[in-house]
RNA sequence: GGGCAGUUAGCUCAGCUGGAAGAGCAAUUCCCUUACAAGGAAUAGGCCGCAGGUUCAAAUCCUGCACUGCCCACCA
């Protein structure tokens, strides 16, 4: 088995990613013998190509599924893109601007044609950078918001609620955006603070000298101004409240009304009242009966006003009116001021709120449902934190503007019955249908025209985990019931209202039942010095090129390693080189233990520990496999990450292969395949668990070993595929799938507690560690040369002593990775001339260095242990005088105290001992 | 105004059901010891944001404060 010295990704990725499409390896069918482990893809818009953020929140969902097969689940991961409304629409719209075009120099038609043309040119792009990302979905499944299967889910979903009663259509304030020129819902407009001014104005009143003063962030609207509020508990106010004033530059006279809203203290305490404009005077308007006059239309010009200012736009007119008041006299001050300001989550464009006639969804008792779902713990959150804004905003939820006046989109589905003319009858109600209906209820007539507007993206997005499974089209089918509810939801925060919260309530509403039982809220990837990564700062990380440049598993590796809950995350180049490392290391310890395969018969299954290192490594691996896997499990994707790269560079590749070559060159082949029996269990255990997030590399080295066994004639019941593999799991009760406790085989427990028998495996080969540490910090800092093979004598005083004999048994650890030339035991042996020692779990190990040792060096090394010992038997003493601590710590707690200091004592007295025959 | 997170080595972050401060990267020294120089060995570097409290014992629990970031709000 040739292998490469460095791990090239390229050939392996192009390999696997293709293998894993054409055998459709993540293929999914109900089957009501295995647990299903569903999820549905966030749709990334079609106009995306892949950012940090999907191949993040694509490699968290990949790892988890991947995890669920190797668990025995019967995984689905459905993918798919979204049409994504408004943000597409602007794509468009802006590539036919280049061409000095307008959506209306086509038309309606004439521009969806071309929407629908640029989809199918463009819109694969993410889910082909999605495989070459190794994303384990299911291709068959592939669905578009906008497909026929997906518009029937629409329109049954939007036909069901019109029918209830729950969607209606009126004039109401809503969020306009001009540019965009389509209502909002309240979630898609993002709040910015802007510098502007708060100016204060002068109205006068009708009857008498006295004027009251407003203070206000946007003088244009006082055109539209039906009235002043104060504050009804404000003396200052309590006379004049019901004074007519005259209002300036308009000549129209309105009312001082009292609300409780107007806070005293802010301004001057009274405000001006523009109901048409704004949503909090609008609120105060319906309270007191005030008159509604719309100043701004649609394109943001400004209407219903002296003729002056009649066609301006809102920028403009504010300069008019503040001009104008100031000329007569009325505006008192211009105070600097910084307020937030509504814009467009698309495009940016300042919100202006105005009246207009809309379709709206009344979530009151969906909500309700939503947030008791939460509250029951049926939806939960990781990490929980992000229960209570969730809660929260659901509690607070108004009705959900749902039209939009764009043309890419699902139109709404409601006709109109009209006469000859195309004038809609008065008397006829709308009618919500799948196609245009043939007859009016109301008057039998024939002729219709259909709601000219499209509904919000969301709505569409919402249904998602229902509609890819057809729910559209038969409610009551296959895949519906076995794979509904899904099992977890990944997504970044910034869409758990717009997107998270409405699934949760269109599930319950039409599945009676909430679409996933978790949901798993990542943070946003951002750049080194922490900040978000957009085009305009020129810091984007472009994945494609991570995946170039470092290799997919790197990227998928960083992107875990850094995936804390709950946390943004900060990735740089530094992060993807330490993880393509982390993938050569992988590569190159494989390669070793593959190299020594060669003229090695057919490896035993069962492996047979023989000695501490394999106890050692085998307890290692199965507390490495208890954290993984639980991690996984709670979406700690971080910690997994850690333990893995913890475990097979730090315990596997350092020491166990480090030492498994004492017999890996013994002459004796029973010997080394002993050893490398063990070697390929725990190789092969680790490429399981590291396969969820790094699924090429173990794939291929998974592979590679299976080949070689093939060579010995052994089948293999994954086909040499890791990921069709199975962790050693057993089905417990209604087929979920448990951990076994002590899968790991073989290690030597001798009748102990295997838990209890893998700590003291640990303690053990802790000590032998110790020793060998110590002599390589003195070969160091003794600057011998790794080359030089010196010799060690252990100080034998007590011939029964424990640690003696334990670590005469390992005497072969110690020469070999100390380095030494021979190691021998001597009863109560003398320091020889210049030598160092080394005090290391109760032992005196002498180094002679004639030739080597600088005196003075070796004496200034042991003053610093000395001191070193010092400071612990300091802390240790001290502790223990404290009565209080000796009284009320567990004892256990107070021995390794004691142990701690006699440790220490001992220490300071050998190291003087052997100070006296230094020099 | 309300809420949520964060503050630990130069940088990025672990550790937080309380019992001797950890990793990776960067730095310093030595080494091409045949799995890996994308590597190995060793070293240095921290009053764990500040102030109190609980406890025999606090990075870890509690309270307050400061700063940073995010979210929500009817910021005239």
């Amino acid at each position: 088995m040739e292998m490469e010295k460095v791990y090239n990704s390229k050939n392996v990725e192009e390999k696997w990613y293709k293998y894993w499409i054409e055998n459709k390896t993540f293929s999914s069918k109900p089957d009501e013998s295995r647990k299903p482990f569903t999820i549905v893809i966030p749709p990334p818009n079609v106009t995306g190509s892949l950012h940090m953020g999907h191949a993040l929140n694509n490699t968290l969902q990949d790892i988890i599924i991947r995890f669920k097969k190797l668990q025995g689940f019967n995984v689905c991961w459905v993918p798919g893109t979204d049409h994504g409304g408004i943000a597409t629409q602007n794509v468009v719209e802006k590539l036919l601007k280049k061409e000095g075009k307008t959506k209306y120099d086509l038309g309606r038609d004439k521009f969806l044609e071309t929407m629908w043309k640029w989809r199918v040119e463009t819109g694969d792009t993410i889910l082909d950078q999605l495989k070459k990302l190794g994303c384990g979905l299911d291709w068959d499944r592939t669905a578009f918001t906008m497909d026929e299967t997906r518009s029937k889910a629409v329109k049954k979903a939007f036909i069901e609620l019109f029918d209830k009663g729950l969607i209606y259509r009126g004039k109401r304030l809503v969020n306009w955006c001009s540019r965009c020129g389509t209502a909002l819902s309240d979630i898609e407009v993002e709040y910015e603070d802007e510098k502007s001014n708060l100016w204060h104005i002068k109205y006068p009143f009708r009857d008498s000298d006295g004027y009251i003063i407003v203070a206000t962030t946007r003088p244009e609207t006082m055109l539209g101004d039906t009235a002043v509020a104060v504050s009804p508990d404000d003396e200052r106010y309590a006379d004049v409240i019901g004074k007519t004033i005259n209002l300036p530059l308009v000549d129209r006279e309105i009312k001082v009304v009292s609300d409780y809203i107007v806070d005293k203290a802010f301004g001057t305490g009274a405000v001006k009242v523009t109901p048409a404009h704004d949503a909090t005077d609008n609120e105060i308007a319906k309270r007191n009966n005030l008159e509604t006059i719309e100043i701004i239309d649609i394109s943001g010009k400004m209407i219903n006003v002296p003729e002056k200012y009649s066609g301006l736009s809102v920028v403009e007119a504010r300069k008019a009116v503040v001009a104008d008041l100031e000329a007569q006299g009325l505006l008192i001050k211009t105070e600097d001021y910084s307020h937030s300001v509504g814009r467009c989550y698309r495009c940016a464009t300042t919100i202006e709120p105005l009246m207009s006639e809309q379709w709206f969804l009344n979530v009151s008792g969906m909500s309700k449902k939503a947030v008791d779902a939460a509250n029951e713990e049926k939806t939960k959150f990781y990490p929980q934190s992000w229960k209570k804004p969730y809660v929260l905003w659901l509690e607070n939820l108004r009705d959900w503007c749902i039209s939009r006046q764009i043309w890419w989109g699902h139109r709404i589905p409601v006709y109109y019955c009209v006469d000859e003319n195309g004038q809609r009858k008065p008397d006829c109600k709308p009618v919500a249908d799948f196609e245009t209906p043939k007859e009016c209820p109301d008057c039998k007539g024939t002729k219709f025209f259909q709601d000219e507007d499209v509904l919000d993206t969301w709505f569409s997005s919402a249904l998602w985990p229902i509609s890819v499974f057809n729910w559209g089209e038969d409610e009551n089918n296959e895949d519906l019931k076995y794979f509904y509810p899904t099992s977890v939801l990944v997504t970044g925060h910034e869409i758990l209202y717009l997107w998270v919260a409405r699934m949760v309530q269109f599930g319950i509403e039409f599945m009676k039942d909430i679409p996933y039982s978790h949901v798993f809220i990542h943070g946003i990837v951002r750049d080194k010095s922490g900040k978000k990564m957009s085009k305009s700062l020129g810091n984007v990380i472009d994945p494609l090129g991570i995946m170039d440049k470092f290799g997919t598993d790197a990227l998928r590796f960083a992107l875990a390693q850094a995936a804390a809950p709950g946390r943004d995350m900060q990735v740089s180049d530094e992060s993807f080189l330490a993880a393509r490392n982390f993938a050569n290391k992988i590569w190159n310890a494989s390669r070793f233990i593959i190299m020594n395969l060669e003229g090695i018969d057919k490896l035993d299954d069962n492996i047979k520990p023989a000695e501490l290192a394999d106890d050692w490594i085998l307890a290692e691996l199965q507390k490495t496999y208890n954290k993984v896997c639980s991690a996984y499990e709670t979406y700690d994707m971080d910690s997994a990450a850690r333990e893995l790269y913890d475990f097979f560079w730090t315990k596997f590749c350092d020491w166990y292969i480090e030492l498994s070559k004492i017999r890996m060159t013994s002459a004796d082949l029973k010997v080394k395949k002993q050893v490398l029996e063990i070697l390929v269990y725990v190789l092969k255990s680790f490429l399981q668990l590291a396969s969820p997030v790094m699924p090429f590399i173990t794939a291929e080295i998974w592979q590679t070993l299976n080949k070689q066994s093939e060579e010995w004639g052994v089948k293999s019941e994954d086909k040499g595929i890791i990921a069709e593999s199975s962790l050693p799991f057993i089905a417990g009760k209604d087929k979920v799938l448990t951990r076994q406790s002590g899968v790991i085989q073989g290690m030597n427990t001798n009748g102990a507690e295997p838990a209890l028998k893998q700590l003291q495996t640990i303690e053990k080969m802790k000590s032998i560690q110790d020793i060998i540490t110590k002599i390589r910090t003195i070969r160091s800092e003794m600057n011998i040369s790794p080359a030089a093979q010196i010799n060690a004598v252990f100080n034998v005083s007590d011939n029964g002593n424990e640690s003696v004999s334990f670590a005469k048994d390992n005497q072969d650890y110690i020469k070999r990775l100390a380095k030494l030339e021979t190691v021998s035991f001597e009863k109560d042996a003398k320091r020889p001339k210049n030598s160092a020692l080394a005090v290391a779990g109760g032992l005196e190990i002498f180094l002679p260095l004639e030739g080597l040792i600088d005196i003075e060096k070796e004496k200034a090394r042991l003053a610093k242990e000395i001191a070193l010992a010092g400071q612990e038997i300091e802390r240790t003493k001290s502790k223990l005088s404290n009565e209080n601590f000796v009284k009320r710590a567990p004892e256990a707690e107070v021995e390794k105290i004691k142990e701690r200091l006699k440790e220490a004592e001992t220490k300071i007295e050998k190291i003087n001992d052997s100070l006296k025959f230094l020099g």
